[in-house]
DNA sequence: TTTGTATGCATGTACGTGCAAGTTTTGCGC
DNA sequence: GCGCAAAACTTGCACGTACATGCATACAAA
């Protein structure tokens, strides 16, 4: 008989679901490292810096609470009390406290903040189409994914 | 007349292509919390690691160059340097130079590794299914989406 | 061989983020 | 009114990652 190696465990194989996944994450990685990259370079400004300008310039009294703007980020309490901290030493926003509520802060765009974002909006919404377009066309499966869910036209 | 308050930029409306990108972002944030959290709870590992230990799995000879590890899982090659020696820490990977090119490093599986993998591999198909599932059912466009792209069945 | 350049990693450092703990304020039950 | 849990933030700390730099090796040209 032959010697048998000391068998290493066997592992199951990779289901579609999560190779599909990971296709996914490496598109996103792709195309936020992009944004970053070309919001940096030429506006000056980090990818959550300017989304969270975009929920304050897009919002009807022009400020949001901390913990409503975390929400729309993605992120939490704590990131976004540091993230309001780097606007506001930017002078893209300024904290304002809540008359009502003495616990809330309201996180308050400048008119500096909304003329950078502005700027970079430009910039940011080119740079996405541009990116997601030439994903698509190399895989017309995410192309077809992305139409479907109103990313590409 | 009337007063004309001191005009704040105009700011630009935000794209379908941006709305929908956000939405994905923080669908991949969702999953991918949960699926960092089960994993750490139940098996002790990261997300990373998780990642790093299924592409090392599958490679045929148990092993990869640093930089293919890299490129497999969108990091760079700092942070694999460092992934690595956590796995080595934890015995699940061991470092081993080439023979041919000595500048270059394989970073190798260990049977403990492939074990461990093993056991989470199940916990990680679970839980990605079942939170692509119900992102799904909260949003049939993206469940069309994803079973375009064949994460959905 | 020697020189110059590229490649493959490792290390120092800085940054953004999450978690846990602490503070102040609110609201509720009593 | 009083106590007390919950809510809204802030702060200390640790972790994972990226960028820049340095070092050793490889390769090509002279």
């Amino acid at each position: 008989m032959t010697h048998t190696a000391p068998t290493p465990t066997r592992v199951p194989p990779v289901s579609d679901a999560a190779t599909t996944w990971q296709r996914i994450l490496l598109l996103t990685a792709r195309v936020e490292n992009k944004l970053a990259t070309v919001l940096q370079r030429r506006h000056g400004i980090g990818l959550s810096e300017y989304r969270a300008l975009g929920h304050l310039a897009t919002s009807p009294t022009s400020e949001l609470r901390m913990q409503e703007l975390a929400d729309k980020l993605g992120l939490n309490q704590s990131s976004v009390t540091r993230l309001v901290a780097r606007l506001n030493a930017a002078d893209f926003a300024y904290r304002d406290l809540c008359a009502d509520d003495k616990r809330g802060v309201y996180a308050v765009i400048t008119d500096t903040g909304r003329a950078r974002y502005a700027e970079a909006s430009h910039t940011y919404e080119e740079t996405l189409s541009g990116a997601l377009e030439e994903e698509g066309r190399a895989d017309p499966r995410l192309a077809a994914a992305l139409t479907a869910m109103g990313a590409l036209s």
